[in-house]
RNA sequence: GUGAGCGUAGCUCAACAGGUUAGAGCACCGGACUGUGGAUCCGGAGGUCGGGGGUUCGAGACCCCUCGCUCACCCCA
């Protein structure tokens, strides 16, 4: 380090942060919940590059959505590639997948999947620039049923980490056929008050006209209540997929909300659209969303093969589950002298393979002092190594909730304090 | 990218109207107590007052710039 550079201190990246041991262990919890609970839906996990080629998204994404335009974390390489740090997983999913012909084994196949993604938005509450996502998969299946085992599977983890105060909201956004045609409505019908609507929803009309549903400004939505809704404009196809989808959450007794004002931001998706809101969020109050993306994998060159999924925000899903705090449960080994010392690191070691947790001190303290430091660290147990220990093979071990202390022999150790 | 609020010790916050050497609680380290924790008492360490410039006899405070954090908009998980 030169004398210049020296103070100067480094911090983590805006929009990113540390997850400490303490945290750390919430994320544990969810992820583990998550896995065992993806897996007895048959479904397994996934892997891809953190990075992939620019084009990747570009394509997948789409060219039109704020991601692709303004949040992409794109860098050239030395052999000047353009790549992209992922935005979001599901196009490198595809990608996989055609690459690895992975279309050919039996459908329908299911992937999971818990990483970081990045896009270079501006943070807020609930929106960094490397956020967590945990994301499934289906493919090949058309059947409206598997569209509501994905929601009653996300249910049944929102259940399972007693997340209460979640709304699931649910929609179709319509296909192909059905959705241009409807927007073509929807256009013309906000023209009509196009001099009554906000600066922003002027533009949305040509832009994004589902987009108005969710303004913020109160006349802009009493306004959009009279537009026209989605639900309305399906295609025969598409509304036996939506109405079947619903009676499948029915069967599953699902609570849910038809919210036609829905529409999830990507370009990609068809038909089936929902979201799961807690009120406990703030702005960016949607902790997990999916949908249907039937043609994408065509549109990849793959098969024609369709998809669904979901991507959850583990940041957001992290900040409404209640956590227990968990206590410590270790053993602090206490030593006093040289010898004492070293038969201490031998017992630490036999304990440890024994599967116990243990800590040593490696500095010479007082015994005093180093009971205080176990208390300090929340040990459950303080074994006591002096000369007089070891010379009989016999050591006081403390019960550091009622004081009580008892003489035991290293034998004895893994019975009384796995027990 | 736009807007607002906030930056004083590891944490939570003080410091009148601009006035000496920027304080307190909690946390940390040590001692009282050399083989027995939590309580109490005593002591210690810890700060370029986010950074730079300006006004002033004098700035933590006032002005300008800048950086950072937070929240909101756009949009999304």
């Amino acid at each position: 380090m030169t004398p210049k550079t020296k103070n100067k201190k480094i911090f983590a990246i805006k929009g990113t942060k540390d997850i400490l041991p303490q945290e750390a262990r919430k994320w544990q919890k969810v992820e583990s919940v998550a896995k065992r609970i993806f897996e007895v839906y048959g479904y397994r996990e996934i892997r891809t590059p953190i990075f992939e080629a620019t084009e990747l998204f570009e394509k997948g994404t789409g060219q039109t959505t704020d991601i692709v335009i303004k949040e992409m974390y794109t860098f050239t390489d030395k052999g000047g590639r353009s790549l992209t740090l992922r935005p979001e997983y599901t196009p490198s999913v595809v990608r996989a997948i055609i690459e690895n012909r992975l279309y050919l084994q039996p459908q329908p196949q299911r992937f999971y999947f818990m990483g970081p993604m990045f896009r270079y938005d501006k943070p807020q509450k609930g929106r960094y620039r490397q956020f967590h996502q945990i994301d499934i998969e289906v493919f090949g299946e058309k059947d409206p049923a598997i569209d509501a085992e994905i929601v009653e599977m996300a249910a049944r983890l929102f259940k399972e980490l007693n997340v209460v105060d979640v709304e699931i909201l649910v929609n179709s956004v319509g296909c192909r056929n059905c959705r241009p045609p409807y927007l073509e409505e929807l256009r013309r019908k906000a023209g009509e008050y196009i001099g009554q609507l906000c600066a922003d929803c002027q533009r949305k009309v040509v832009t994004n006209p589902l987009r108005i549903f969710d303004c913020k400004v109160e006349l802009c939505n009493e306004i959009s209540r009279s537009f026209p809704n989605i639900i309305d404009y399906l295609c025969p196809e598409c509304e036996e997929h939506f109405s079947r989808f619903c009676s499948c959450l029915d069967l599953y007794g699902i609570k849910y909300t038809v919210e036609p004002r829905l529409v999830r931001g990507l370009d990609y998706y068809t038909k089936t659209a929902f979201e799961f809101v807690s009120s406990k969020l703030g702005a960016q109050d949607a902790v997990l969303g999916g949908g249907r993306y039937d043609d994408m994998m065509k549109a990849f060159g793959g098969p024609e093969i369709c998809g669904i999924g979901f991507a959850m925000g583990l940041e957001r899903f992290i900040s409404v589950v209640p956590f227990e705090e968990k206590k410590e449960d270790f053993l602090y080994l206490a030593h006093m002298g040289d010898r004492a010392k070293k038969a201490g690191m031998e017992l630490a070691r036999f304990l440890r393979q024994k599967g116990i947790e243990c800590l040593i001190e490696y500095k010479e303290r007082s015994l005093k002092n180093q009971i205080s430091r176990a208390n300090k660290l929340g040990a459950k147990w303080v074994l006591i190594v002096g000369e007089e220990e070891v010379k009989k093979g016999r050591y006081q071990l403390k019960n550091m909730a009622t004081g009580l202390q008892e003489e035991i022999t290293k034998e004895e150790m893994p019975s009384i304090l796995l027990a």
